[in-house]
DNA sequence: TCATTTGTTTCATG
DNA sequence: ACATGAAACAAATG
């Protein structure tokens, strides 16, 4: 299962696509073809063999697997990560780490362009404190949404993806968002009243809820949504506008200037 | 050929 | 001290 860069929807895709296979089924061996993405010494994953994932959770991009109670396997999946549930001799091409389990089925952690990274954790709340990420942007509430948002300064888009603020937003879902929400995504955050920073709430639950229930698959998707347009010059799919492009925190940014202000 | 792509980390600036 | 911003990195794609 290969999805496109993973922000929050495609990693919840990918811990429910664990939480229906790899669960609960006992650990026979483990191959590591690319020990440099592990942030731990590779015996230590070694002596995951005989155990076996219990439990599933996301947090922002990153996803955990329960070992045990104190002990976390924690993905992340870079731009280019992405894992596979298989039955078979070949190991899917850029492999990094495959778990192989006695029934027969293995499950491989791919990284096209060593960008992931894979971490061995006791505590998921620590763990979210070390890498100092804010609230998981879909299970966060309005209330506390619009406090972050006020304590924020710079570009609106800036504020909507840094990670210690809010978790789980990345380049392609802000712009969506901003696009849905009717706002320039270089609105400086501070000039924004509550009933923008309300709607941008509200589009940014219906934007990530709508991606997780089509599997992030673009094509499902509204035809009224940005994604399909990602072109300078593409005509507008909410007004008479066109598409043009800037840079944001050093990400190309798409928005239509005549309906986002 | 080389610009383009993105999330995170690291370093600089205010 | 803290937050914002910009550059660096990986490496495959067209």
């Amino acid at each position: 299962m290969r999805l496109k860069m993973p922000e929050l929807p495609e990693v919840e895709v990918y811990r429910s696509y664990l939480a229906h296979t790899v669960l609960h089924k006992k650990i026979k061996s483990v191959d590591i073809y690319k020990p440099e993405i592990l942030t731990f010494s590779p015996d230590k994953i070694a002596k995951l063999k005989g155990k076996s994932f219990e439990d599933t959770h996301r947090h922002g991009k990153y996803c955990f697997l329960k070992i045990s109670s104190n002990v976390y396997l924690v993905l992340h999946f870079g731009m280019t990560g992405s894992i596979d549930y298989y039955r078979g001799e070949d190991d899917p091409s850029y492999s990094a780490v495959v778990f192989s389990f006695y029934e027969g089925h293995k499950f491989s952690v791919i990284t096209k362009r060593k960008l992931g990274k894979i971490y061995l954790s006791s505590d998921i709340k620590e763990f979210i404190e070390q890498k100092n990420l804010g609230p998981d942007a879909y299970e966060l509430g309005k209330k506390e949404f619009i406090s972050i948002l006020h304590g924020k300064k710079g570009k609106l888009k800036s504020a909507l993806m840094d990670q210690s603020s809010i978790a789980g937003i990345g380049n392609i879902y802000s712009d969506e968002i901003l696009y849905q929400s009717n706002l320039r995504p270089d609105k400086p955050v501070e000039n924004l009243d509550d009933k923008a920073i309300r709607r941008i709430y509200a589009k940014m639950q219906s934007v990530l809820k709508t991606s997780i229930k089509h599997k992030t698959d673009f094509d499902k998707m509204p035809r009224n949504y940005l994604l399909h347009r990602r072109k300078p010059g593409s005509a507008c799919g909410k007004c008479r506008g066109s598409i043009d492009k800037t840079e944001i925190s050093g990400r190309s940014t798409y928005y239509c200037p005549q309906h986002q202000r």
